[in-house]
DNA sequence: CTGAAAGCGCTAACAT
DNA sequence: ATGTTAGCGCTTTCAG
């Protein structure tokens, strides 16, 4: 039993002195087969470590089990979440799933799509790199009628399923929060304009304040979404004449770069100043005072965009209708906010 | 040009009215083509949007241009920054990955493996579950002549190349400076025994001590990896009638427990009780005061167990000498703990 | 119940 | 310079 030269379906007729043709059927527990040849096949199969090729599987039925998953960086709390959400569901389904890394290039999102349909994906989960303008690499698959889910970065350019998170919600939630608790002079550290989920983040805190009849305060407002600018932005912030009361920050890195400044500061928190961040990342539980933030549900999210690629591929190509399925996001209150103040 | 059906060679030739060898050629740039068909087929194929079928390259050629890797968890900082650095290089050298996920599991590692080897990859990369004690699965695909690469969770049974940090000199390093910074009760918080990587890094820990003339004290040393028993031990520990005045921990996430529970007891850090965890993961920048810890390079032990089995993939199977490549640790001082106070 | 033949898409000999 | 043939590993008619 040479283990070089993978075993074949011929290797094990010629070795009973059968037809290739029959060792399959047996092997697929034809009944056209009697049972002793069927028997005799499967124990030879077994002994000789027979395993079928799934890539001549693939090329005679046209199906790979295999989709493909074009994702802006997999060093990051929240898109592992996803990932690993994709990835269970898919293992259950029984598709692999091919992993594409764009560290957010336009170029090696247009090759990484490429490449998934030269390896004949029969499905694409994509979350668009914050450089992408231009989709005709997206429209090129689904043309070709590969279905697609796009999740958390998304277009309204293309038609397909998609899943995001309600990040304007999500701010207005944790913006409300802060009012209610006293806050009136709030400071967000915002991502870059055009970016989606910035964008929605800075509109669900503008409204909040609106709603409550505060000002919206450009100087209160601005564009760092790290830990080191957070440091240096939240001194100057400080330095004000009127300085902040709180801090509303894109995300959870961002949150702590402004803790530690106040913590510095010698500035407590939250009986002076609020914080709350977005993700809900590992790091959220350990800053101290504990970061309340908004919980953005990868793994849901990551679940969800695989079963409407899953229930899409089921559909064999029928019309379903287009869904964009939101996920709730959770306000997640730890001790960087002040209790409630003012009753509901 | 319809979209459905997608393209193959045979419609260009039909098109064109030629043989579909020729086609290939041209498409190949075959100089036995004439410079004119070669670009009317060229033409045609970019007007069709024609790909060629990664599957029937991959059954014809034996060759599917695909790594498969098995890792126990994707959310985790360390794996993926290791998964980033496959990414990137794999990438470079027109490698697809398939990932699969074992969260941790021996069932799905064996499952994991056995798929990979039916999707003909030409390489496995894996780190072992936490579970596996049985390497008939892997020693099923080295025999198979499938090269391997082991990382981090590697075992002697099996040869292999294997990538690792040197988690014993960086545990030992970590422990040595608490000594010279004048800690001499230094609790340990360690992950399960047999688990190579925590066991390495106890020993590091009792070898530095006895190093030091130091002894090691059973009392101290608590199986105990994760935030919440960190919370929990910590207040044991401290209770004791000579509490500790360190803690070296498994990993960082237990030792952000560890320096809650200190904040809670306001027992200050470092000068009451120093702290130095092991990861080097983002959170350890965010604590109050900032985790003094072990880096682990997890990107360069992604690229370095890369780059090994493309080494070996080069070799064409060629009897390379097997490599374990230890990757240095890296002892990252923050404010957890002191600055030195004896000499060199 | 078993086998021969054809074909999935592609390419490498081997003609012509 | 182009075409024909065969075959990668597998399954599926269709005959026997």
């Amino acid at each position: 039993m040479m283990a070089k030269g993978v075993v074949t379906i011929k290797d094990l007729a010629d070795e009973l002195g059968i037809a290739p043709s029959t060792v399959s059927k047996a092997l697929r527990n034809n009944p056209a087969i009697s049972e002793e040849t069927r028997k005799k096949v499967n124990d030879l199969a077994r002994r000789m470590n027979y395993k079928p090729n799934a890539i001549a599987l693939s090329l005679r039925s046209n199906r790979t089990k295999t989709l493909g998953l074009v994702i802006p960086e997999i060093v990051h709390h929240f898109f592992s979440l996803v990932i690993a959400g994709i990835e269970d569901l898919a293992y259950d389904a029984g598709y692999n799933m091919i992993i594409f890394q764009t560290n957010e290039s336009y170029n090696r999102e247009v090759i990484g799509v490429q490449t998934l349909l030269a390896s004949r994906v029969e499905g694409i989960l994509i979350s668009l790199s914050k450089e992408t303008r231009n989709y005709d690499h997206l429209r090129n698959a689904l043309d070709q009628g590969i279905p697609m889910v796009m999740f958390d970065r998304v277009t309204s350019d293309l038609e397909t399923d998609k899943v995001t998170v309600d990040d304007y919600h999500g701010a207005y939630m944790a913006v409300n929060h802060l009012i209610r608790t006293g806050c009136r002079r709030i400071s967000h550290l915002s991502g870059p304009p055009g970016l989606p989920i910035a964008d929605l983040r800075r509109m669900g805190y503008s409204d909040a304040l609106r709603d409550n009849n505060l000002e919206v305060n450009r100087d209160l407002i601005m564009y760092c979404d790290n830990f080191k600018q957070a440091r240096i932005r939240t001194k100057q912030l400080m330095n004000m004449t009127q300085p902040p009361d709180a801090f509303f920050t894109v995300n959870d890195l961002t949150a702590t770069g402004v803790i530690k400044s106040l913590l510095e500061l010698a500035i407590p928190i939250p009986q002076q100043v609020s914080v709350i961040g977005f993700s809900n990342d590992e790091l959220s539980q350990v800053t101290h005072p504990a970061l309340s933030t908004v919980d953005q549900h990868g793994y849901q999210i990551g679940q969800a965009s695989i079963q409407l690629l899953l229930d899409r591929l089921m559909a064999q190509g029928a019309a379903l209708p287009f869904i964009h399925h939101v996920i709730k996001s959770e306000l997640i209150l730890r001790d960087s906010t002040r209790i409630s103040i003012l009753s509901e």
